[in-house]
DNA sequence: CCTACCGATCGGTAGG
DNA sequence: CCTACCGATCGGTAGG
């Protein structure tokens, strides 16, 4: 198959590059994950930068995958636009936590090749969020003083620091019967959005769908 | 002065490894920093995984002297006590944001080690702080469903995050009035306060202070 | 705190 | 995709 050395050279570089970092991570050992010698991974990428970034477009090409969703999102309204939005965004880096490590590197390395490639791939969709937000703000659902594009980035950053600092963070408080990756999630959600709604808007929605048949989940 | 070549090598060191991590620092360029040779660096810390440590631990006991304020703030109530703790957060890391980039460096580098050394230094004022938030869910100003625990690890999550890719998260949005730095950190605050408290907590202090003639900042 | 030096490993190339 | 090889740099040591 074309291409099947150079796929698995991408997916062991993700995941070395996710635990150790672009300097923690030598070619050989990219090599050596794959099984192959270090001159034919330089035959796939012609150089270690070269890897470094095809890594990060192909993750942020999954993400792309993902956006279309978020706007469909748009037929939805109110708490069941947030929901979608949230669970989109905490799937995408619980799907595989080495995403939010890589970003969490990369923005830590090379901060300003990021700016550029955050403007053009992430800032698109975070003015469309807040623009939900607004919408809200105007109809009366969302609080006032929201301050819509910091409030998305705030929200990106406890899903991603959150995912990519699994399982360390963890034994700093003790579960009770749910997990400490599941009590982080829920307390993420819960906090985005008491802060988000208007009050007595949330409790109003659960109380609607109870009566409903309690078809939310 | 006696270890003043060897606090130079602390600090450069922790330029050093904030910007561009451990593997991408070579002793060779933190004796360069200093202006020193090589060896004289490993004269005062007999490796450079000593090293590392020793900017850690330098990092950590500065925030220890932070915590005493933090417990002294128990003399004060409600929100007094909430715009105190997260004041001295934000603090910290705005004061040097290379501090940040070193924590989540090393939580991404060691998450072994760093659980055992988060167990040790920051679990203690996380329980502390957890423990103002249960007081103030039993009097009533703190919402029942906040799960104190990994709140207050979001907030720190969003604090620590966000200086430390300062500027890299800066042109996602473009500022008002404020520089970016500030609507984050203003955005920051106003999210962690409106998931904290109760509906109307927080407005009924601000119209008695407006009242008392404005004290609050 | 310096000079001199060590073996190991780094990213990358030539040539097949 | 491999063998063989390159100069540069790595962390660390001996000895003063």
């Amino acid at each position: 198959m074309v291409g099947q050395v150079r796929d698995q050279v991408l997916h062991e570089a993700t995941r070395l590059l996710a635990r150790h970092g672009f300097e923690g991570t030598s070619l050989q050992a990219v090599a050596d994950a794959v099984g192959v010698k270090k001159p034919s991974v330089l035959y796939h990428f012609k150089s270690k930068e070269d890897l470094r970034q095809a890594v990060l477009d192909s993750l942020l090409s999954r993400w792309s995958e993902v956006v279309p969703r978020l706007l469909m999102a748009s037929t939805r309204t109110g708490l069941a636009k947030f929901e979608a939005v949230i669970g989109e965004l905490v799937g995408f880096f619980a799907d595989d936590p080495d995403r939010a490590r890589i970003l969490v590197r990369e923005l830590l390395d090379r901060p300003e090749q990021m700016q550029e490639i955050l403007q053009r791939q992430v800032r698109p969709w975070v003015e469309v969020v807040a623009e939900y937000i607004r919408e809200g703000q105007r109809t009366g659902t969302v609080r006032p003083d929201v301050d819509p594009e910091p409030y998305v980035l705030h929200v990106v950053s406890m899903a991603l620091f959150s995912l990519a600092t699994t399982p360390a963070a963890s034994p700093l408080f003790e579960g009770g019967g749910r997990g400490p990756v599941e009590r982080t999630v829920g307390e993420l959600v819960r906090l985005a959005k008491a802060a988000l709604f208007v009050d007595g808007y949330v409790r109003h929605q659960d109380d609607k769908r109870a009566r409903q048949g309690g078809a939310g989940r």
